[in-house]
DNA sequence: TTGAAAGCGCTAACAA
DNA sequence: TTGTTAGCGCTTTCAA
């Protein structure tokens, strides 16, 4: 009577797999008396249809709430609609940014993101990335240049279009939208020391990216004939209160720093915080500088001098990178400079 | 000479798809000299295979660096190890904590996450549920408890397992882990009056369980003979600065409140920057109570008092909800009430 | 312990 | 414009 008939004929034993119970596209096609690849067409490509057969089998799928398995579609089509990014963390973090835009951006084209967080680890970096390929994305968005062998092997191996992000490096994976973290470090210090600030000191977390631009300005005050930098590592603590505690340490080490340049706002906002509960005027007597220009930061008082990377522009411009290339156009130019600006407000 | 001579045999005419260009379980079987359902008890139950076999096909995977499709392995098993989560935003809100131990606890149970933002809308809500059913996740974390009838209907219809979070409900689509927003208002005004506050004000979002704080915490204030609350409501902008503008508009509107419950910290670092510059002293001439209890709240000058949600617990519970379901247990206790403290500290 | 066959739910290729 | 057929890459069922 229906198309079953055939698999459970005389002599065959019917056997295999009960469906799973949600509705198919086949059994849409059935109530709506087309061909399966008809109601393909009705939801992928519509323009294609009759209108009376397209409104015969769209009144099918809205009163029986059909939702298509893109994974059966996906797996078909070679083309998921999905896009894994994997980033240090989200937590208060600069990469925020760059997750919200890639996930606006992404969704305007009718794709969706999955998040990864490594937490820093390049272990877990190396597992998540592995749970990432066997999902084929379309596209895969990295934080860094830093990445295992294995994991460029895979990467290479699987044809995965790529964009390394938040740095730059002349051996990309594959498509490259960052800056660079030297020229920060050393255009802090010069900015620092053309306001008259002598006695520089760092504080720090302590990941690869933080520490190239700690080594770019402690290089530099030393060019600019500063004494030396001094240099508190916070670890991987990110917090307010290791940045409270950075300054608290500095001010207790006898020599008076004039101008601190911390790897990240919250950081910042420890130091301020314990500068003002020790008298010291942020501004005057200490100038501080944060890393990430986040939106709270204009509003503190005194309003915090930043380091701002265009996170945003990061995410968007990876987006586009990927999408045009899931939808089979080149990328001209693969890799993007999107340079930094030193946000200057009170506090330097 | 190999399995692909019979889709080539004389009067067959070739033309299906060529395949996509990445190792395949099949491929990985002919180098190993096994058949392809080896190669899949290697990967998912290898007790059951023989050790050297096991070894011969390890071999062949690690020299190839074979990821295996794990689309094609969900469309065969019904089973995608994939699970959904729905926030608001992920950008400096409460949301965070919950959305991290969401990400760990799967990661380690051997799950992945997908995200989605609704930015607090509705419509943007049903459309990114109706793109998650589609990839047919074992389990679905949604944020609050009102949903649109088409989501309850798709949710349903999908037969995919759901944990509604962060609010109560008599009637969840199925599971629950969240607290009263209700008592939490009711709980900051008798709070608040226990310490000789009168004069009460509100600086508020306007999301529907902020509201329902509110309107609780005004019903109190009433009930405990205080005047009326004022309430100054920042719309969808839960920043330092909208907060700052609040208490400018509460101080300029002649009223002088001795008190603030705000409906975010940040909301509330902005009302206490504000208060600062205007000479008012947090903690004394002005308590200010926050909601979410961030990390750096603690450190703040004056430390902040504030609403204290174990986000973490929800997403480490709705995860072990979900994750049990997935491997065919029953929720025996499906709802689940984390409930919230006030963190007393100098701000109030 | 290993393998052959069937099929998960969808789309690409070809034909009419 | 619509339909038929053959898979996408894997896992399940049944058999040895």
């Amino acid at each position: 009577m229906n198309d079953e008939s055939a698999a459970g004929g005389k002599g065959t034993q019917r056997r295999h797999r009960r469906n799973t119970g949600a509705m198919t596209l086949r059994q849409v096609a059935q109530l709506a008396d087309v061909a399966p690849v008809t109601v393909s067409r009705v939801l992928n490509t519509p323009d294609v249809v009759s209108p009376e057969v397209r409104e015969r089998v769209l009144a099918v799928i809205r009163e029986t709430g059909y939702v298509p398995n893109r994974l059966a579609g996906g797996l078909a089509s070679t083309r998921s609609n999905l896009i894994a990014a994997i980033v240090p963390t989200i937590t208060m973090s600069v990469f925020l940014q760059t997750v919200q835009s890639l996930t606006d951006t992404l969704f305007d084209a009718d794709y969706q993101l999955m998040l990864g967080q490594t937490g820093y680890s390049p272990e877990r970096e190396d597992a998540l990335l592995e749970a990432i390929i066997g999902r084929r994305p379309d596209g895969i968005v990295l934080t860094g240049v830093d990445h295992s062998a294995q994991s460029r092997q895979r990467l290479l191996g699987a044809g995965i279009p790529v964009v390394e992000t938040w740095d730059l490096t002349d051996h990309p994976i594959d498509m490259l939208v960052g800056f660079s973290h030297r020229d920060i470090g050393s255009s802090v210090a010069r900015y620092l020391a053309g306001r008259g600030r002598q006695q520089l000191a760092l504080v720090t977390a302590d990941d690869e990216r933080a520490r190239r631009r700690a080594s770019a300005f402690e290089a530099t005050a030393l060019e600019l004939g500063l004494p030396p930098v001094q240099r508190i590592s916070v670890g991987g603590s990110r917090t307010l209160s290791s940045g409270r505690t950075a300054l608290a340490r500095l001010a207790e080490s006898g020599s008076r720093p004039d101008a601190v340049f911390c790897s990240s706002d919250l950081l910042a906002l420890g130091v301020m915080t314990e500068a003002q509960s020790r008298e010291l005027r942020v501004g005057q007597d200490l100038g501080v500088v944060g890393f990430g220009d986040f939106d709270f930061v204009a509003d503190l008082e005194p309003a915090l001098t930043s380091v701002r990377i265009n996170g945003a522009a990061i995410g968007e411009q990876a987006a586009r990178f990927l999408v045009a290339r899931a939808e089979g156009h080149a990328v001209a130019q693969p890799v993007v400079d999107v340079g930094f600006s030193i946000v200057e407000r009170a506090s330097a």
